[in-house]
DNA sequence: ACTCAATGAGACACTACTTC
DNA sequence: GAAGTAGTGTCTCATTGAGT
């Protein structure tokens, strides 16, 4: 049995980080000198914003997600692989795919032989504090999942969302060798209700076939999170064979980016004059703004 | 009908790292 | 050294809601 994302998994980030970093690089300390992931919402103390953190979630996130398509793929002989590079479809060696699914082993791939992109925006979700205490040692306790603290994990953040949006678009533009390869976009935390709409329109224009979560109970107590939207734009993943189930089919199917459209000259003049914008979070926000007419 | 507080979106900032 | 990656805090502004 293959467990999605969940505490477990966040407890083993941390306590595989703290074999290589200092506490100090992992979390905040507060005024009373306690080491928490997150600052506590009412938290008023004194505050300082962490960057140490970042490069080792962003890494492990990734290879966590490379190991877990692995599991779906590997009955099939394909390769999932971090940091995938394919320069004809803008995959440069410094804005490389988060995490592709190829027919070839290894990080150099041609277009032809990428069956799916993934791009990876996952966070630690819940609080965590760490106590190192004297006479039993250091200790891990979830103190509140992601409502209880002063962050906005994973695609909570609309700039997150709109970083995803903007890589996705530029490769979608950058050849057509790009028009048949799915796009995902891959997290652990719900999206807000601003977002719903927007990511069933994305979906329906064929630029990105879905933003999914891989954490089943992202809330502690009684889980009500969001499941899916109207147009399954969203859609949370609750068990291993639910995401297996899911990547067999998008890996089976002939999927061509302007199949999906109404107008193709219509979206692909939205794409281009997107495209014009000069970073990607403007991209694709010019595509959402474009879109909605 | 008014003010004030809370909330959320989006822009911007920041540090650390990698690649060109 | 410029420009890309990463995630998260700060700031402003607009909207919403509660209490009068």
């Amino acid at each position: 049995m293959v467990q999605l994302w969940g505490k477990d998994v966040e407890r083993k980030f941390f306590e595989e980080s703290l074999k290589i970093a200092t506490p100090e690089q992992l979390f905040y300390v507060t005024e009373n000198n306690e080491y928490v992931a997150y600052w506590p919402k009412g938290y008023k103390g004194k505050k300082s914003t962490l960057q140490s953190r970042n490069s080792f979630i962003g890494t492990f996130t990734e290879k966590w997600i490379s190991d877990l398509m692995n599991k779906i793929v590997i009955e099939k002989g394909l390769f999932a692989t971090t940091g995938v590079v394919c320069p004809e479809i803008e995959l440069t060696e410094s804005s490389p795919a988060d995490v592709a699914i190829t027919v070839e082993k290894g990080k150099n791939q041609k277009a032809e032989g990428i069956l799916l992109i993934i791009e990876v925006k996952m966070s630690i979700v819940w609080n965590w504090k760490y106590i190192n205490d004297a006479k039993e040692g250091p200790k891990l306790v979830c103190i509140g999942d992601f409502r209880t603290h002063q962050g906005n994990p994973g695609l909570l953040r609309s700039d997150s969302m709109l970083k995803a949006i903007g890589k996705s678009i530029n490769i979608r533009v950058s050849s057509d060798k790009a028009s048949k390869i799915p796009i995902i976009v891959i997290t652990n935390t719900p999206i807000t209700n601003s977002y719903y709409e927007k990511v069933d329109n994305i979906k329906k224009a064929g630029v990105i076939q879905g933003f999914f979560s891989v954490n089943p109970k992202p809330m502690d107590g009684l889980d009500n999170s969001l499941k899916q939207t109207e147009g399954k734009g969203y859609y949370k993943f609750d068990s291993f064979n639910e995401i297996r189930g899911y990547i067999n089919s998008i890996l089976q199917s002939e999927i061509n980016f302007f199949s999906g459209m109404k107008n193709k000259e219509e979206i692909g003049r939205i794409i281009e004059i997107a495209n014009k914008e000069d970073s990607y979070e403007k991209k694709g926000e010019a595509f959402l703004k474009l879109i909605k007419r």
